[in-house]
DNA sequence: CGCAGTTTTGAAAATCTTCAATCTTGGTGG
DNA sequence: CCACCAAGATTGAAGATTTTCAAAACTGCG
């Protein structure tokens, strides 16, 4: 097994592989997500395609947490598929102002760019330790083409993280500073595990701090601070040093604005039947 | 040609179309888009897989400026292709709180959900008046699967569109008022006319008022007023009834932080080549 | 000319940010 | 085992931004 330093994308390790070779873990294993069977996984399924993609990774590389995976403005040509840990994308805007556009769990497919853009629009980096499959652009494209049901896959991860944008922008606009606290705090929660808070509580792990709320709240860390306490006053939740517990599964939902169709979408609930993958 | 009263629908008029039927216009013009050439038409391209979507249109619909097309819950399986107009979509919490999610510009396709999801998320109406061309869903996923270069039309769209989605996030979490309204006023007048302002003093015609403005910005629209006065005070652009003049072009580029990537998409500058659709 | 939709203004109140500290927590090394 | 350190969390007070409420003026169209 060859080891590289990827150099221009920060100290993550750069993991050269054979179709043959097994995945290697991160060594300090990554808190915030269940154990997982290595390799590429989650959203795009597990059909012949999926073998075929599988045996396409250029790599794997695995990272700690906080360093970049590629910044705005890198050329793109690579897609990965988050296999362990927590990742986060954002975007910068010249002076600085910074947005958080999504987190990102285990099974995750990202990095595409519409073609006919030079480089990365966004950047993304690891929130935890991580390792992650790279598959180049073309390669994913052509198995797409080559395999009908891996497309529409492809075509309804995309239609679905064009949802969860359209729900970010409705807290962005819409919602006041608590519920937007509480409806990240309980995406996040639904995503990272599948279902939904059900007992009084019930204890979450999310890799995130205050300031990263703040980027995706488009708060500042005090004011979400202040959020923070208050939905804890309500009796509603407490989340600090990575830790969310549920106090009232009801009201949080109540409180969050969720609707039924959204939480299919982050429970995946309403994902294609694997079956269709199959083909 | 048939005629026929979309009743689910409110007042649209729905026209029963053979393949060989010219399109009927809107009997009033729409004065904020060019005229185009009916049919389907833009993002898809034009090539073979533009012919056999053309021919494959249930049905053409001409709306009077305000109507729904359709409304967030309704069943979902047709997709629509804006062909004259503009049309918006929206999305609606359950106290009334409403967020505008995008705003259309002929050619753009629209309506589809992820599948699985039961019902539309969002709600979509006519701006102006407008005319579209009515597809079914199922029909759109068969002519991608024959056709593969339609088929990268599609996706290079539903990724532009995200990337559209992100820039509005960034609009929403981190500017301030001022920017949100310059930066959708910039768009709007760069995708409506795929190119940026350049003379001192260039008209756009862009069909909203302040609280539409408000509505997609997540501003009350006597806050967009003040923001307009200031914008109009600084010698950067005057807005009102469906009017943009342009006063320092460059100024409003800067003011809107848009990077050369986004006004690229915006511009179509960035579309994949029409040869490639032809295949 | 009058009406409906749109734009404009003022003043007070709420929300959120900024600045400047202080306090906790978990991990490290002695 | 404890002292110490750095990152993260918390607080107060002042100030800026944005909203709310209430009303008036303007515009285009019939």
């Amino acid at each position: 097994m060859i080891w590289v330093k990827g150099e221009s994308l920060g100290k993550g390790e750069l993991v050269g592989m054979t179709q043959t070779e097994p995945l290697l873990a991160h060594t300090s294993n990554c808190v915030y997500c269940a154990a997982r069977p290595l390799g590429v996984c989650g959203a795009l399924g597990d059909g012949e395609a999926f073998r075929e993609l599988r045996d396409s990774r250029r790599a794997v590389r695995i990272l700690d947490a906080g360093l970049p995976i590629y910044r705005q403005g890198d050329p793109s040509g690579d897609l990965f598929n988050l296999v362990t840990g927590w990742v986060v994308q954002y975007q910068d805007l010249e002076d600085g102002r910074r947005q958080i556009l999504r987190f990102l769990v285990p099974g995750a497919l990202f990095g595409y760019e519409p073609t006919g853009v030079k480089g990365m629009c966004h950047g993304a980096e690891a929130l935890t330790n991580a390792s992650l499959c790279v598959v180049p652009a073309a390669r994913m494209t052509e198995l797409r083409h080559r395999h009908p049901a891996f497309n529409e896959r492809f075509v309804w991860m995309l239609e679905r993280d064009s949802h969860l944008a359209f729900d970010h922008m409705m807290s962005l606009g819409q919602r006041d500073a608590r519920e937007r606290v509480a409806h990240l705090l309980l995406e996040l929660a639904v995503r990272s595990t599948g279902r939904l808070p059900a007992a009084r509580g019930e204890v979450f792990k999310i890799p995130l701090n205050q300031p990263l709320i703040a980027e995706a709240t488009g708060l500042t860390s005090i004011h979400v601070n202040r959020m923070l306490r208050k939905l804890r006053e309500d009796d509603i939740l407490d989340f600090h040093h990575g830790r969310l517990t549920v106090f009232d599964p009801e009201r949080l939902v109540e409180l969050a604005g969720v609707s039924e169709a959204m939480l299919a979408l982050w429970s995946r609930a309403s994902q294609p039947m694997d079956e269709a993958l199959s083909a």
